[in-house]
DNA sequence: AAGACGTACAACCGCCAACAG
DNA sequence: TCTGTTGGCGGTTGTACGTCT
């Protein structure tokens, strides 16, 4: 641990020998939150200086925005965020901080740490490369169905399902892993600024009509199959799973307004507010 | 009970682009 | 225009912790 806490190897420079690495003390999350609230979160270099922290400016920065940041999600990814992960990667590849964009809350290291240890595993299980046809075409036709299905499913706070149970077809395949999503947690478009919660915590908490659901604001109608991979809702004309990175790349607004459009409208069970 | 193994995630590294001087 | 600095990003690694044998 010391080894590690210690940048030993560049006698050359005294200032360097001085840096801190390794996990934050509490000290040290203390002094930098202390910090950035009175100095604001940009010139990272000179916070690192400044506020008498070991840490150089990139090590200070990754930490507020992926740990002390105030706005930052803990906790496990919910079934929605799993569908988004999946459908956003597919169209934009391993392009983290663009996902992340979509996913308030969470960050680009939380999504990528996820992708490897989730469902890079999955690839594994199956013997084939995540970047292989199989694999996309698990994901597309087994995954995302279960994922739709699940969060269809969903009528009160929630269970969320871990991905190694989807891999099977069973439907009866049990919850290994529940968790809770936090109550009032809500996702909401960075642009625009609307949000859209579970319908199941509109009804209980707000004064929303029925008529405002999403799926009624946008006229969507509710595809009795759960997800189609590759018919009536459109997902599969443009989902190229083997194009992710070329010419069919939509522009970033495109893709997830497709997105967030096939979503509502094939769960139904979200509204906007 | 203890060691091996697997998983999750925090943190670091290297590269690159933007920008200021 | 050049050069150094800074911040952003994706890839990778290290470690704590849980599970299995």
């Amino acid at each position: 641990m010391e080894d590690y806490e210690r940048n030993s190897n560049s006698p050359a420079h005294e200032e360097d020998s001085d840096v801190r690495k390794g996990p934050w003390t509490e000290e040290e999350d203390a002094i930098l939150v202390n910090f950035v609230s009175i100095h604001g979160d940009a010139r990272w270099n000179h916070i690192a200086r400044s506020s008498g922290l070991k840490r150089t400016g990139k090590s200070c920065r990754l930490r507020w925005l992926n740990y002390l940041r105030p706005d930052v999600r803990r906790g496990n990814i919910t079934l929605e965020e799993q569908f988004m992960i999946l459908k956003l990667h597919s169209l934009w590849g391993n392009r983290w901080s663009k996902i992340a964009q979509y996913l308030p809350g969470r960050t680009d290291n939380e999504i990528k740490n996820y992708w490897r240890t989730r469902v890079q595993k999955q690839a594994k299980h199956l013997r084939c490369d995540v970047n292989s046809h199989l694999f996309k075409e698990t994901m597309r036709n087994v995954w995302m169905p279960r994922l739709v299905e699940r969060i269809n499913a969903q009528s009160s706070p929630t269970t969320c399902e871990p991905m190694e149970s989807m891999i099977t077809t069973d439907p009866g395949q049990p919850i290994d892993e529940p968790n809770t999503v936090e109550p009032g947690s809500v996702r909401f478009h960075p642009h625009h600024h609307q949000q859209f919660v579970p319908a199941s915590e509109l009804s209980a908490t707000s004064s929303n009509s029925p008529a405002e659901t999403f799926s009624d604001v946008q006229g969507g109608v509710v595809n009795g199959s759960g997800y189609d991979p590759v018919g009536q809702t459109g997902f599969g004309e443009f989902n190229d799973w083997d194009c992710v990175g070329g010419d069919n790349m939509w522009t970033d607004d495109e893709s997830f307004w497709f997105l967030q459009d096939q979503l509502c409208h094939e769960t139904a069970s979200y509204s906007y507010n």
